[in-house]
DNA sequence: CTGAAAGTTGAACCAACTTTCAAGTTGCAG
DNA sequence: CTGCAACTTGAAAGTTGGTTCAACTTTCAG
């Protein structure tokens, strides 16, 4: 706010790279971490296998990040913000298509999130994880992602397709039935059975699992 | 198998207590770390603060257990346990009172789970945690709830109150949704609306979200 | 009473990591 | 060219915290 030399969110030093070669080291010290981080969980994970990894000595790690927490935190960061965008873009794709409803967007956010999951294990397992080491992230990480569905279905709404009492928990449960479909269909099984999956989940929706009169 | 003298499942030495006095100790260690899991979480809890708590010496843990992992499984087992048998009782004691159908079943196993993680949020968090500490004990839990739930809801088919069309991704979107609702409305922020939130959930899977029409 | 088994104690050991740092190297602006 | 800022290096310092152990106390069967 007062100083205006400082970066938006650098509490320490500004380890922002100046240089092209920086860039190119600090990238890659961000995919052997995301391996690194995805394959043996944060405590496993060590700061000098991570380097190894990248290709780099163990001291170029602190030029770039002030600890092995805030390396973390950076990647949750990172990966909250590319599974949003993922989503949101395989949802913009389909209303380009024309026809949809709201339960057709709501089936394609689900099918393409399981096939994300199906290719990076390594974020499912990363983001789960922050719950433990950064709190905040995940939090904030579920949230959002309840907001953007809340909003979704209160546009479906809108347009008459969905009942109108949709409310809070109505975007917890489908995010949670999203998540454990992928825990169980995507990182544990994968049987590519992604749009199987999805459209029983999509029938749920539509009506229930009641018997129908 | 062959050894007649060696417990079921005791790898190493066999840490049971044989008296009255072992019984008591083991009985404070587990409860000293199943707070300092639930607050802190498996890598900031130490074994020397779980003894400082149970108020016994450092030592005493290694008379009990082989290591911190050894204790951490132990604990999972036992809460994933207890989730188990609690849920079951409630179920249990909906069927005595008479009078009940499929989603009547699902709808007080939500709320009793719903009740049992605002009371001990530990557990919550350490069966989470296990993901990352006992991989093993944590797919057992979930594959494990998840079969019961099917069981149920099979039977409801039978009945003809469900639909007939019940498979295993029918399970994992309500445990998802179940443990989803419960981070967020029992652990998260506790407002006791654990009736509310079942009967939205409830009402979810007797219907759907669409309009009717 | 008595002796052995069960249980307790906490200082000390130790291995594993994270983090620091002073000495080099690289690359580019002027 | 040249000089300086950005970047790299890896040995070593420093910490933390799990685990061991030999001496000691409690319990209880005989």
């Amino acid at each position: 706010m007062a100083d205006s030399k400082t970066e938006l969110s650098s509490p320490a030093a500004d380890k922002t790279p100046r240089s092209e070669r920086g860039r190119r080291t600090l990238r890659k010290l961000l995919d052997a971490s995301a391996e690194e981080f995805g394959e043996k969980g944060f405590h496993e994970a060590s700061v000098s296998s991570i380097t190894r990894r990248a290709g780099v000595a163990l001291g170029t790690f602190y030029t770039y990040f002030d600890s092995k927490e805030a390396l973390f935190q950076a990647l949750v960061q990172h990966m909250s913000g590319q599974v949003k965008v993922y989503a949101k873009e395989s949802v913009e794709s389909l209303k380009e298509e024309g026809e949809f409803d709201a339960l057709d967007v709501e089936e394609a956010a689900l099918t393409s999130f399981l096939n994300f999951a199906s290719e990076h294990k390594e974020i499912y397992r990363i983001i789960d994880e922050s719950e433990f080491v950064d709190p905040q992230a995940y939090r904030a990480h579920y949230e959002g992602t309840a907001e953007r569905i809340l909003a979704r279905l209160r546009e479906g709404a809108a347009r008459g397709e969905l009942r109108g009492d949709i409310e809070e928990a109505h975007a917890w449960a489908i995010m949670g039935m999203n998540v454990f479909l992928g825990l169980r269909f995507a990182v544990w099984s994968d049987e590519n059975s992604s749009s199987r999956v999805a459209h029983v989940a999509r029938a749920l929706l539509e009506q229930g699992i009641a018997k129908r009169l």
